[in-house]
DNA sequence: TTTGGAAACTTAACAGTGTTAAGTATATTT
DNA sequence: AAATATACTTAACACTGTTAAGTTTCCAAA
């Protein structure tokens, strides 16, 4: 019998049309602003009903956090085409930027807010962001065995790279960048990657 | 009449209770925890009346962002005795990263929160934040003119060096080292930091 | 010394948050 | 037709920042 069959698709559509309720509410008002019940009140359903498709609220941030990575992984896939593995670690620099820059709010749940890995356990993989790092670190590895860089740990250089890119991205965010002259403060975080070539580039040229 | 005067220094008095409760949550339970009704609770006082010494929350947490700035100002005053700006710029990151891993919670109101930033008018000066940087953009001027860095623009070259120190502890901070061999994850940041050294160091060297 | 008024503080409330226990209506099975 | 399981809602709890209105306290002038 296919009652059984269509009811499964029937709760799997809600729990859908929550995450969509969650997307466009996130995208539209903001972190601060996503609340459960204004979720609710998109999809016309009482607040609670959303507790019967996730966990918490935290459940429904994972699951957007878990889009975004999903979004940058996509917006990476053209790196596969670049062999130099210098010249794809600047491109890959260059990608993260201008994710940071176009989808801040996404951004922001990947690599800043706690709320949405309170999902995993303690020893749990953090999965999307090991995926996206291991790229990173193998990227580095290879400008290393080329003689690009003069790291001694593949995995502390790309923890080092990754920082100096989150860094620039997270300070102009949270509105510290502040302290620069008002002309530059703009263009910083360009400016800034610019540097980091240059530190790079200074290594072997 | 000394009556008026006497009112002066007990509203200072309680001002300044206020304050010193709020530190305490602040720094016992954190900044989520930190409430205006606790803070009222510590200093047996309503809630209402802390409106009477500060405009809202965010004057409070700005207080505390600007002790906090003190503090680190503090611990930096020992570079004043090194004279090579190149040691001098190694050992202040030291200091910083150090300040980070010492207080948490003191470093996420100066460089990751927005609160207590919103107290700043849009074109009034960051003062706290202005001072440290400009230490640091003079100390990297100064390594650029003796060779030491390759940058072409200084304020560029200390944004630069800024953003990598803040992005390893608040990519740590902000559990995003999961992504790391477990081995390795807490002595991270670190590791990442001797490889700015490297890199650093490989452009004289 | 009593009255007037200002200053200091509190109570009660508003509008919001995440979350849960208990209740209701609907649909399926016995 | 009655019993049961499913889906959903109502009402509530314990919080949050903040404000309007009310109360108490204290000092100064009549």
């Amino acid at each position: 019998m296919g009652i059984n069959e269509r009811k499964e698709r029937e709760k799997e559509l809600l729990q859908k049309s929550i995450l969509t309720a969650a997307r466009e509410v996130f995208l539209e008002k903001g972190f601060d602003q996503t609340s459960i019940r204004s979720i609710a009140q998109r999809i016309e359903y009482s607040p609670t009903t959303i507790y019967l498709y996730f966990k918490d609220k935290d459940a429904i941030l994972f699951a957007l956090h878990s889009e975004g990575f999903q979004l940058l992984g996509s917006k990476l896939e053209v790196l596969y085409t670049v062999e130099n593995p210098y010249e794809r670690l600047k491109a890959m620099g260059r990608i993260y930027l201008q994710f940071a820059a176009d989808h801040p709010d996404y951004y922001d749940l990947m690599f800043v807010q706690k709320s949405p890995l309170s999902n995993l356990e303690d020893d749990e993989l953090w999965k999307e962001g090991a995926t996206s790092f291991d790229g990173l670190k193998l990227t580095v590895q290879q400008c290393m065995d080329e003689g690009y860089l003069p790291f001694k740990d593949a995995e502390a250089g790309a923890y080092f790279v990754w920082s100096a890119l989150h860094g620039m991205c997270n300070l102009y965010d949270r509105g510290r960048c502040k302290v620069l002259d008002p002309e530059k403060s703009e263009k910083i975080v360009d400016l800034g990657f610019e540097e980091l070539i240059r530190m790079m580039d200074s290594f072997r040229k």
